[in-house]
DNA sequence: TCTATTTATATCGTTTGCGATACAAAAGTA
DNA sequence: TACTTTTGTATCGCAAACGATATAAATAGA
């Protein structure tokens, strides 16, 4: 058999396996205030600049429109944020936090303290983790970019 | 605004995006032959290992059950594997490949060089990938453990 | 100005992923 | 043996993801 195909000898696997695994550490911190972790990634994009067109959001996230309205109208009916037509452009639709959304921000303060010490080990520490940030941001600019060379 | 809840700061989604975009790199690749990236995950262990519990699988991939019992059934709809009933434990269904299941692993033999050529970039390297399988392997096994300390 | 193209969102259908729960078979216990 | 607990799978419901497609507004071109 073919190492290639053994499943330890697996990138990607292994970044799924990872993804999935801290995902679930933010579970039950996120879960407590009704949230999801897809959810709180768009709270962090607009707590860094509030009313944004939904394009800009799923830019941000690196993720297609088609994920991310529905997510943000779930987001809506909880009250986080409004979705607003936008007065320059009336295609756009402007994406503003509510008072609650605002609030969210003070009460998952401690989210990130949280979760960050749940993964520090021997070899992920503070030393090393700006390599690793590293690599999978080169990781993800090379795949980012030959997606946008296959849409030409 | 903290310098902890910046997007740009989180590994979670540096992970979770590159997860998906070298899933997505995967993709036209695995559609070609009616696969997913999951049920292309679930063809690399039972090439490793035939005839294999739903459990067992399920433990091999970090998935639950609930994940893989309908995975299975849709794979098994496509001919690819069988489902049958444990002789020993008749609880277990134990999970076999069909003719087609071993045949794919041919028609699969490029994939994982094509993959491993799209991530390979200025950090990423033969030199360092070991570096970074080994911070990925520590963290899957850091959270790893601390969920199965959650559930005593 | 009128039409063609692009852009910003949204809808639809399918597959994951997972928490909660159900259920039958096996194992343990009194 | 009868009862309890554990184990292996499965069902259900919901929230992502995403390919394919639709729709209206804006832009470009003739």
């Amino acid at each position: 058999m073919k190492e290639q195909f053994k499943l330890d000898n697996q990138l990607c696997f292994r970044l799924y396996t990872a993804s999935r695994l801290l995902t679930q550490a933010y579970h039950p911190l996120l879960s407590e205030h009704g949230l999801t972790y897809p959810q709180y990634l768009v709270l962090m994009v607009l707590w860094e600049k509030d009313a944004q067109p939904v394009n800009d959001i799923a830019k941000r996230l690196m993720l297609e429109t088609n994920t991310v309205t529905p997510l943000l109208k779930r987001m809506e009916l909880q009250g986080i944020l409004i979705r607003s037509k936008g007065s320059a452009d009336a295609r756009q639709v402007i994406v503003t936090l509510t008072e609650k959304g605002h609030i969210l921000q003070n009460l998952l303060s401690d989210v990130p303290m949280k979760v960050g010490s749940a993964v520090i080990c021997k070899s992920v520490t503070p030393d090393t983790v700006p390599a690793l940030f590293g690599m999978l941001d080169d990781i993800i600019a090379k795949l980012d970019n030959q997606q946008n060379q296959n849409e030409d």
